[in-house]
DNA sequence: AAATCGTGGTA
DNA sequence: TTACCAAGATT
């Protein structure tokens, strides 16, 4: 089986730029862009990446704004914090090398099992297997394993069958293989059966079960919030907030606002309400702007946009998270996506206005 | 152990 | 529209 995997994922082993040069600090910045993230949606955040920080030396020397500000978009953005954090612990602690076994890589933020794996594997050729999404699914119908994807039974079954028979030759390229073969050929639905390479060693087609294994465990339905945010203008510029220093889009920045209550009247209402609790500052919302819906992991939100002008003069110094910012620098600042899509339109109607 | 953390593509 | 999911890590 290895080598019929091999002779396969050497004929159509996808090109891309971490694999024609597998440096350490290129496997590593694919390895966390990719997690829980497509290849194609990766492609252009990993060459932007690169251009703007080449080096680990570079990234660890880096602003924490710019790495998020090359981030965004890309979700999950404590991998961003976490691998700035990491550079700078390489520097420090590991001479500006990123350590070669899985043993010492597991140990920095934003390392996991799966991601030391993978790094040590590909990149400096240490004989550990690294188990994915893809591969857990692979191992699953080729062994027709009847336990759930997410299930600690499952988890330890493929682990350890996995680190079993991890040939030693070509440790890194057989990891690869494993999770190509899962994203090219034994997909989640509908697998390619019949151009796998693997295929009569699978007992799940043997046994014509390729199509109800892996088994998963059905999730929760996501609950939906009304937000409504307000962007207020003041002499030619628009106030941001920054969000906390954790949780969800931890550091980025947004307009104000927050969720709309029941007790709320109307729109306009909450927007005044949560923006008073939110910044101390008094307003009157003057137009509206857009629905804005949005889905993230586990819930769902529409959000309410509103112009809104201040009821009385700002304070002259702000606390450190409020920042009035000209619509031209409102591309510097790190934002999540529904920010970003209400920036946009900020900056469409600042131009039309202008031109008028 | 289970919840949390983004976004875009697809059926 | 909605559900599902994609090279997971952290708490």
């Amino acid at each position: 089986m290895h080598n019929r995997l091999l002779d396969w994922y050497d004929k159509n082993a996808r090109v891309l730029p971490w694999r024609s040069d597998p440096s350490p600090y290129k496997v590593w910045l694919s390895e966390v862009m990719l997690q829980q993230t497509r290849v194609e949606t990766v492609l252009p955040y990993f060459d932007r990446f690169l251009t703007h920080l080449p080096t680990l030396k570079t990234l660890a020397e880096a602003r924490l704004e710019e790495v998020l500000v090359l981030w965004e978009g890309l979700g999950y953005y404590s991998r961003a914090r976490n691998l700035h954090k990491a550079a700078r612990i390489v520097q420090s602690d590991y001479a500006g090398k990123l350590p070669a076994s899985a043993k010492e890589l597991v140990k920095l933020p934003g390392i996991g099992k799966y991601t030391s794996a993978a790094i040590a594997s590909i990149a400096f050729g240490e004989p550990v297997a690294a188990v994915d999404g893809n591969v857990r699914r692979v191992f699953a119908r080729l062994l027709a394993l009847e336990e759930p994807i997410g299930t600690s039974s499952l988890e330890k079954t493929v682990l350890d069958y996995a680190q079993l028979h991890l040939p030693a030759k070509r440790p890194g390229d057989f990891n690869q293989a494993l999770m190509d073969l899962g994203s090219m050929v034994c997909l989640p639905a509908q697998p390619k059966c019949p151009i796998c390479p693997v295929q009569s060693f699978c007992s799940a087609f043997v046994q014509g079960k390729q199509n109800n294994l892996p088994k998963v465990i059905k999730k929760a339905p996501t609950p939906h919030y009304d937000v409504c945010v307000a962007v207020i203008w003041h002499e030619g510029k628009v106030l941001l907030a920054q969000r906390a220093d954790k949780g969800l889009l931890a550091k980025l920045w947004e307009y104000p606002g927050g969720k709309i209550s029941p007790a709320d009247k109307d729109q306009e209402d909450g927007v005044q309400r949560e923006v008073l609790r939110k910044t101390g500052l008094e307003i009157t919302p003057t137009r509206k702007i857009g629905d804005f819906k949005h889905a993230y992991t586990h819930f769902r939100i529409s959000v309410q946009a509103w112009y809104a002008r201040l009821l009385f003069s700002p304070p002259v110094t702000l606390p450190d998270n409020l920042r009035w910012v000209s619509p031209g620098d409102l591309s510097a600042l790190p934002m999540g996506k529904v920010a970003r899509r209400i920036s946009e339109r900020v900056n469409s109607d600042f131009l039309q206005a202008e031109n008028q």
